[in-house]
DNA sequence: CTATGTGAAAAAGTTCACAGCG
DNA sequence: CGCTGTGAACTTTTTCACATAG
């Protein structure tokens, strides 16, 4: 019922409800229940229900929720109706990637900005995008007032080009570089290091083995 | 001190004291404190000590805890000691990232083949990996033993992949396409939709602009 | 009679504070 | 002393059960 301060993992749980909610909407359904959308999104159902207190929506006894206004609701929550361009710092494979990746669009996001130091990548065009060099990045977020970026660049350069983010005016930060970033409280970092899923699916196999 | 059911988020940690840990070994450190591995972790010193609870390697008061043998129990549990090959399923560009991407190596973990099922894709070579047919992926699993795998196919056939992975044999499974799994319970799944990472990042800037 | 919304209970995880060991 | 190891307090999140609304 109110939009401030939302549980973590709810806020990881709301965007696969969205993305169940589409495929409704797309096949034309008008009310889901916690149930259905819970099976969906592979989430118990009073967890759904926990999780939609927060989205300023009412669910109808009998019916369920409205798909239409709730996806409405969970579109202005996770904040997909204003600016949502982002750019990647790091022409690698994995920065080409997710400078590209489709799913990103499904959301709203677009990816504007394709930045690297290499002078060998940079003016080249990938997917629509040209490789923009490093040093000019400061002042393309001069111009551009972006919020998001996320960074692909190896470990030891990730704090330099942070701090360049930052000056840029950039407020959040997708940080694959396995390297913790020191920026300041209110700037938002979310850190993935692919390597930690690999392990983590080490760990539960050879656990697996060990019965 | 035991090495069963340790927390989720603990096991998120781990990786992280690894990596900092192998600078410190590098460094002919010999011993490290709590308070000094956390910062490096980017994680508080009483987490970093409950933490190690779970791992069989007990520090000295006043000197800290061995670093080789924090290291050698870390990759111990994690099961960075057994079989680490895995293979990718999906040479789209998140796949071929993934199936390079070298932060693996840090961990001993090996992609060992990347399949696909578009007949343009097959047979090229991808970064030293021949890109194989999906149809010849049950047979290739039944010969190599493989237990990780990882699915970057488009959601509509990732659940038909997964079939074919559990009937391979493969008990980790980790999962980019933004569509929940149907597995036996003693199959682990990791779920990893990118799209989340945005949707957060926007979330917090979003809020960020409302202050 | 079905499905929401929510207090209350339970579980999980984090933080603290400090006893105790080298 | 310095730094670990851990019981206990606290906080957060999940789970449950059920009154309530259509």
């Amino acid at each position: 019922m109110y939009a401030r301060g939302i549980p973590r993992p709810t806020l990881e749980r709301l965007p696969r409800y969205l993305r169940a909610l589409r495929r409704h909407e797309d096949a034309g359904e008008v009310f889901i229940s916690s149930s259905r959308l819970g099976a969906e999104a592979g989430i118990e159902e009073f967890q759904v229900r926990k999780d939609l207190t927060h989205v300023e929506v009412t669910g109808r006894p009998s019916k369920g929720y409205p798909v239409g206004d709730l996806i409405a609701a969970l579109r202005k929550l996770l904040g997909l109706t204003g600016q949502r361009d982002a750019i990647v710092v790091g022409a690698g494979r994995l920065g080409v990637a997710l400078s590209q990746y489709p799913g990103f669009a499904n959301y709203g996001f677009k990816i504007v900005g394709l930045f690297d130091s290499d002078p060998g990548k940079v003016g080249s065009v990938i997917g629509g995008l040209r490789v923009m060099p490093v040093d000019s990045m400061l002042e393309y977020l001069s111009h551009e007032g972006i919020a998001m970026a996320i960074i692909t660049v190896p470990a030891e350069d990730a704090q330099g080009v942070a701090d360049q983010l930052l000056e840029g005016g950039i407020k959040g930060i997708w940080n694959f570089a396995p390297v913790a970033l020191d920026v300041p409280p209110d700037v938002y970092v979310r850190n993935e290091d692919l390597a930690i899923g690999l392990a983590s699916l080490s760990y539960h196999v050879s656990r697996h083995r060990d019965r």
